[in-house]
DNA sequence: TTGGTCTTACGAAAATAATCGTATATTCGG
DNA sequence: CCGAATATACGATTATTTTCGTAAGACCAA
């Protein structure tokens, strides 16, 4: 359940191990039912990326059943990870700092008071 | 210079944003000869690159010299907060905070003490 | 002046992503 | 058993991004 070489999933692809990650398993039903609240696509446009994110390694499926059930096979605390050092580079000049000013400053994703103490544990651990 | 509609640069076009918003203005060659420390592409990709940005609206260009200079003509922060927004949906499930846990902790991207003192101020106002 | 060098313009191929139509198989209610 | 509903497989198309070859004009040094 770690990152393969150099996996860097498409935005479509984003989409759907976002889903993946928080139910776990499910069908290729499920998944275009839940992406369907956001965009609309055919169902055999989902079943085409997850079958071809399953050829490359990013989720797995149990085919044993008629209906085929699918997990993530990328980590994603890992993805995140890499994809956030790629951004870090590719959009903030290597600097994570000025990308976490940014980020706390979003006015569209406030963060709470109980967020704002967990960073501030981390920034203390940091500190030492 | 602000984002226009929806702006998406694509990766290479980020990349010569980069170099655009450090350098404030720069020909195709300068460009292309900074690109050439971390890419190996022939000098007409760049060149290409940059007149499809300029059709965009990307960049800008004063093509009254021979040698045409080329400029951002997108705000550097409001991208990044634009592009910052759609990462944390797409891969950080609308929590900036887990982003910046993920930014924070990341090995190859250390912040200084001095950086994680800006944070620290930021935290502060935050917290009020 | 002339040839080598640099520049832009342009078209089009190559690579990657996303979309969907159609065929075929399985399941299930009646 | 039959037909509707639901699944997967697969090929093909379309869209987007990246890449580069070639041509033509401008510049410059000898």
């Amino acid at each position: 359940m770690s990152v393969p070489k150099m996996i860097k999933p498409t935005e479509s692809e984003l989409e759907i191990l976002q889903i993946l990650w928080t139910k776990g398993i499910a069908t290729v039903r499920e998944v275009h039912e839940e992406l369907g609240q956001t965009k609309d696509v055919g169902y055999t446009t989902t079943l085409k990326l997850m079958q071809i994110m399953n050829e490359k390694g990013i989720v797995k499926r149990d085919d044993s059943m008629r209906t085929h059930v699918y997990q993530a096979a990328i980590n994603k605390e890992k993805t995140q990870k890499h994809l956030l050092g790629k951004i870090i580079d590719n959009l903030f000049g290597g600097s994570p700092t000025q990308l976490v000013i940014q980020a706390l400053g979003d006015e569209s994703h406030k963060a709470s008071r109980e967020e704002l103490d967990k960073i501030q544990v981390l920034l203390d651990s940091l500190k030492k």
